[in-house]
This record gives C-alpha cells, structure tokens and sequence, in this order.
DNA sequence: AAGGCAATTACGACATTCATGCAATAAGGA
DNA sequence: TCCTTATTGCATGAATGTCGTAATTGCCTT
C-alpha cells in the first residue's frame, strides 16, 4: 500500500464507524477485505488493551483463516493512517485501541493492576517539558510504573 | 542464590563502588566471581544506557567467554540488590545503569532523540497521581515519548 | 593448604513478539 | 466480466530474553 510518512492529522476523516474507516481506505487506494472489516469491528466493540494475538483470537471467531501476520499488518496500516494507536502496559505485549479512547495508565509494579489515568494529570508535566525542554510529551504511548495504594501501603508496614 | 522478594530499600547498603557491592554480595551469600566483577566495572565507568548487549561486548573485551546469559542473570541480581534498574527507551532493548544514576527520560518519537529529564518536572504528577489515585509514580522505568522541539516544528510547518 | 558444598557459569534450546519474502487470491474500477 | 495490484497465508527470520543442565569455581571449614 501507499507507504509514507505519517499522515497529517488535518486531513483526518472521519472514523466513527467500521464503514466510514473503511470509506476512508479505499479513497486512499486501500481496499476493504474482510479480515479487515473483522478487525476493525472487534476493535470497535472491545475495551481496548488487546494485544495483537488477542485481536486475532477476537478476528478468528469469525473467519478462522485469518493469519496473525496479517493483523499485525493492518494494525499497522490502521496506525499509519490515525485510526488507532497502540501503547506498552508494562511488559508483554503492546496494547491496541482507538485512536480516539486513547489514555495515559499506570502499572502497579507489584501487583500489575493498572489504573486509566485522566489526562488531566498530565497538563502540568506537559507545560513544564514544553517550557524547559520544547519537548512535548504523549504520555499515553508507555504506561508509567510505580504502586498503586494497596501496595505501597504494604511496603510501608511490612507485616506479613 | 537465595531467591526472595525485592529487599527493603532500608538495608541498602554502600554501593559507591565495585569492591563494596562485591562485599555485600558475599554478605548475602553471593560469590565475587570475575564475570560478576567486570561487569560490574563497567557498569560503574560507563555513562548508563547500556543494552545488556553492549553490556557483554565490553565484558568480553576484558574476558571473551562470559556468555551473554551469565551477563542477563548477573543483571536480574544486582537489579535485586537495588545496586542497578533497567528502564525502557523507546522500543529495542532495555538499558541498565547504576541505580543512584537513574533519572527519565524523553524520547522524539519522530528522531529518536533522548533527554534526560531532570526529576523536578514530575514533581506536580507525583504530587497529583498519589492524591487522587493513591499512585506512587516512578517515572523512571519506561521512557515518555513525544516530538522534540526540532521535530515538532517540522510538523507545524511541513517545508519538504 | 586441601576438601567439599553450593553458587555460578557456558552453552544450547526454547519462548515471545513481531517482520518479511513470495506466490496465490480477491477487490474494485474499466 | 476482466485486469490490475492491494492484500493474504504461509514459512521463515529477527530481536530480545529465559531456562535446564552439566561442569566449574568461590569460599568456608577443617
């Protein structure tokens, strides 16, 4: 398909429904197959943070010969072109979701629960980095580590 | 060697240089072997972001057959003691340092460039992250991705 | 200084997560 | 319907670790 550089979000479409990102691939040349249509539609429906091979578990429900390669390859088409955006919870795999949902997590180191971070949080951190440094942060690509409540409260009064 | 949980950061020891790691090592225990000895050397001359890769070729210039596994289980130990930490740059491979050199980082998604972030800047997260979600933050596991000042105005302004 | 036990090592095999080359298939415009 | 070429399935490769095992070697005891 079409390689290139990433697409400028100004000419993002719209990508409300599995037709209208379908719509949207074929105006730009690609074409809408249905191991395609599956996906999108689990990734749709889904809560987010599936892997890859929990995607092509969702795909194979429907269309059992549909090859984990190629979800790895749409995935990475649908990425290109802004539809969703995929993000590292602690180790393991990568998580994929709607571009439009995505957020910032934390990862108890301990006990691996994760927590949907409001972007909020992040404002200050963001100004800051952009003032000192010019850089400008996505804090939703890689989880931040640390402990949730429960765990540091552990730590702190080691009774076991 | 005596497998166990993370060790309570209030025995930590001196681990200002190779000889007074070995010394605590032993006092758990752990033997000072070459393999241990050199990596651990250069751990302490080199500036930290190592890959364990790098890691081997430079204990290898010193000893050639310490294999690459020995280096990864030498690692997962003195990370154990608290005497080092991994974070995670971007994707690839995780890199090591001393642990009292540890610090975060950002990382142009578009150039790959790193900075160092100096600690102060997550001090409003940290503060914001444990009221309201009861979340200690280490921000220093995985990097923060995001476009650096260069490459963010490239964007603004795609001159091809 | 020698002996012996257990920590450590080297090595190869295996595991996970993803990438790629290629021939076959199928989408969609003509 | 036909033709072009995007897409797929399959096999294979690559990057980064992880683990089982027999052999080695620190270090404590004697």
């Amino acid at each position: 398909m079409w390689m290139g550089k990433v697409l400028d979000p100004a000419e993002a479409s719209d990508f409300s429904s599995v037709e209208s990102v379908l719509a949207y691939l074929r105006s730009k040349g690609g074409r809408a197959t249905s191991a395609r249509r599956i996906l999108l539609d689990v990734l749709f429906t889904a809560d987010g943070h599936l892997s890859a091979e929990e995607l092509t578990e969702a795909v194979q429900q429907r269309a059992p010969d549909v090859n984990l390669s190629t979800v790895y390859r749409n995935l990475e088409e649908l990425e290109r072109l802004g539809v969703i955006s995929h993000s590292h919870l602690g180790h393991g795999p990568s998580s994929y979701l709607l571009a439009s949902h995505a957020h910032a997590h934390f990862i108890c180191s301990d006990c691996g629960t994760m927590i949907e971070a409001p972007d909020e949080l992040f404002s200050g951190l963001a100004r800051a980095a952009k003032g000192k440094l010019g850089f400008t942060i996505d804090p939703k690509h890689f989880a931040i580590l640390g402990l949730c409540d429960n765990c540091s409260a552990k730590i702190r009064a080691p009774g076991e």
